[in-house]
DNA sequence: ACTATTTCCTGGATGC
DNA sequence: TGCATCCAGGAAATAG
């Protein structure tokens, strides 16, 4: 299941393998639900794109276009969008004053891909059998081909003008200690459901957030703004840990290992809590419980955790 | 203005 | 063996 670190891990692999490729035709399937923009504005950008940069932005996959779209056609089917959208494009265009960089601004777009759970994104040789649930295709100009593979369609699939798109909340790796404490200070929710909330960091799901509770000893259930000073820089530095672990254990594997429809391996940090209910804590053998938070499984110790 | 719960989806695991 | 039921979870929608 994709959190930060399979995201990271899956850019990586895809701007390496795909960054300077050019779309040159996009299939989409009947199943369209999991598209956020319209079919066929998603296949008007990306046919003829070429592929700048894939990157991870939150939890996102963010892939950086370089396409001919006129800007008039772009403005008006992107202003139909949600809120969120409207004010990134508000923000777009207030940013560039000049007309020469709103139509530099205008060959730009970004085509965004979240995994959901099952979402997947391969590079495959044409010849390659459609794995079942393959909802998306763009041939590109080398042959090959990317997949959007999602069984269960909980992945997000859509295009955006310009190259402004953020995630909702702020960037979990690296960010600032007084700013990481700031964002749970406020928060009366559970801790657990602090760290899950995308609105407060982008990119943390549930395995790394029961990880990142053992590691800095905090109960799921603690209220985040009962956390003290130190128990918040423990929890920061907790997080900065298994997220950076789990990267460096994708990004090993991710530059030899590509299995054979194109998918990056993901070698998964060991978990410590995560799915080991009753099992005994590797710290002081106690059964590890499980409980319920806002709907999620949530695995602590009971001794080791406060 | 909050937080909490439900819903969307399918495949794999479990139970009878 | 086969069929029904449950469970997994990110994030939007809905409820409290």
């Amino acid at each position: 299941m994709p959190e930060l670190p399979e995201v990271e891990t899956t850019a990586r692999g895809l701007q390496k393998r795909v960054a300077g490729d050019t779309i040159e035709f996009v299939w989409i399937g009947n199943k369209t639900n999991f598209l956020k923009s319209p079919a066929e504005e998603v296949v008007r950008t990306l046919t003829g794109a070429t592929i700048e940069c894939v990157r991870r932005v939150g939890k996102h996959l963010v892939i950086d276009l370089h396409t001919n779209e006129t800007p008039a056609k772009s403005k008006r089917s992107h202003a139909r969008k949600t809120g969120s959208a409207k004010t990134r494009t508000q923000k777009s265009v207030s940013a560039n004053s000049t007309a020469v960089s709103v139509a530099a601004e205008n060959s730009q777009a970004q085509w965004i891909i979240h995994l959901g759970m099952t979402g997947r994104v391969l590079v495959c040789d044409p010849a390659d059998p459609p794995a079942k649930h393959t909802h998306l295709v763009a041939e590109l100009a080398s042959g090959r081909q990317l997949r959007f593979v999602d069984p269960r369609r909980f992945g997000r699939v859509q295009v955006a003008a310009g190259s402004a798109f953020q995630a909702p909340g702020s960037e979990p790796i690296g960010a600032d200690r007084g700013e990481f404490a700031t964002l749970f200070h406020r928060s009366k929710a559970p801790i657990k459901s602090a760290l899950l909330n995308q609105k407060l960091l982008s990119g943390v799901g549930n395995i790394y957030a029961d990880e990142s509770l053992f590691r800095a000893g905090l109960r799921p259930r603690r209220r985040a703004n009962s956390l003290t000073r130190a128990e918040l820089q423990r929890l920061y530095n907790a997080l900065q840990e298994v997220l950076a672990e789990a990267i460096l254990a994708g990004g090993s594997s991710i530059s030899d290992y590509v299995d054979s429809s194109g998918e990056a391996g993901y070698f998964q940090l060991q978990h410590r809590v995560y799915g080991r209910e009753g099992e005994p804590c590797l710290a002081c053998k106690t059964p590890t419980k499980r409980i319920v938070i806002a709907g999620r499984s949530s695995h602590y110790c009971p001794k080791c955790q406060k």
